[in-house]
DNA sequence: ACCTGAACACCGTTCAAGT
DNA sequence: ACCTGAACACCGTTCAAGT
């Protein structure tokens, strides 16, 4: 990459990560190359797609998600393992608001720059409930893509302003129904 | 009303009835204008927002499953109601695609047009939840608000085309969170 | 009392013209 | 090889002008 293009490619991706902060994953392009102080073009040339950027964005997150679900599964025992990464995949999803449904979309769709992201998150969680389901203390009626369906839904929750107070104990009420020995049901 | 205003506001809410069947919850307004032969300020006089167009459309629906709420208090056992409910409001945000997020936000903005919906759906899934909890049948940990959250988060997921065909299975899967005692954990 | 559509301020996306 | 910004086709929203 020349210096011009890699000194664009990089404050593009600065100003991105900002202005997603602020504005969600459905942020606006043209404000995201006004604020870089390049032309439109340029961003579409570097990040064909909004799915590119954001893929841009997440790539080091998500990797680090996947060698610490690689690091859980030898450190802890199945179910704190399965818990806390799952912590760990809606803290992120949370960082870039509005993103959980363009992740989603990205799961069943090849072409997309999230697919990759997608599956690798998708394949960490398969392996770590696979080991709880193994170890008999997750429910095994479920799938890996089941498992990602709930935590992308409870990312959603987290995402709506009047539901985010109560997502925490939301993340509880559903993961007692992965994981049942767990948690309390709540009934006496 | 005068005749024409009538009319016109009929053809309105036709139209949109197809277009957001087709397009979704955020479907174009100036689309809808077009298609029932409106100028654009017509719709805008008769629907000042969007929430009021989709209030409009599902005012009908809404309505329905509050009595059917009242009525199954009475007819059903406490977990068959609540479940039953469930189903018939998700089945309902299922057919106006993206309309979950509107409506969600909507439950803390009293100044929606969508808010007094909301409400009703929000109380009357709590008195079908109080009975059950009642009964001893529901987790005690959670309220109204609670199931309102994760019925909301379960109709995202049909609303979501990768997850959509395990949408029916979640359902279950959520609800036995819900109701520890209906369904198997899953687990032997 | 109601309707109309132009006007304004925004998008996303493409592409000819420049360096 | 890369950058630029005008151009195009869309939005949502408002409002002066009409009937």
């Amino acid at each position: 990459m020349r210096a011009d293009a890699q000194k664009n490619y990089d404050r593009l991706l600065s100003v991105a990560r900002d202005v997603v902060a602020e504005q969600g994953a459905d942020a606006s392009l043209r404000d995201v190359a006004r604020k870089a102080d390049v032309g439109l073009g340029t961003l579409y040339r570097h990040f064909p797609t909004r799915e590119a950027l954001l893929e841009a964005l997440l790539r080091t997150d998500v990797d680090q998600l996947t060698t610490q679900a690689a690091d859980l599964e030898k450190s802890s025992a199945p179910e704190e393992a399965l818990l806390a990464w799952l912590r760990g995949v809606v803290a992120l999803t949370h960082e870039y608001r509005g993103a959980t449904t363009l992740l989603t979309a990205a799961l069943e769709d090849a072409d997309s720059a999230l697919h990759a992201a997608c599956v690798g998150l998708h394949d960490a969680g398969t392996r770590l409930l696979d080991r709880a389901q193994a170890a008999n203390v997750a429910r095994t009626d479920i799938d890996g893509t089941d498992l990602f369906a709930l935590v992308a839904s409870l990312a959603w929750i987290y995402d709506q302003p009047s539901l985010a107070l109560r997502a925490d104990h939301l993340f509880d009420v559903v993961s007692s129904a992965v994981l049942p020995g767990q948690v309390g049901s709540g009934v006496n």
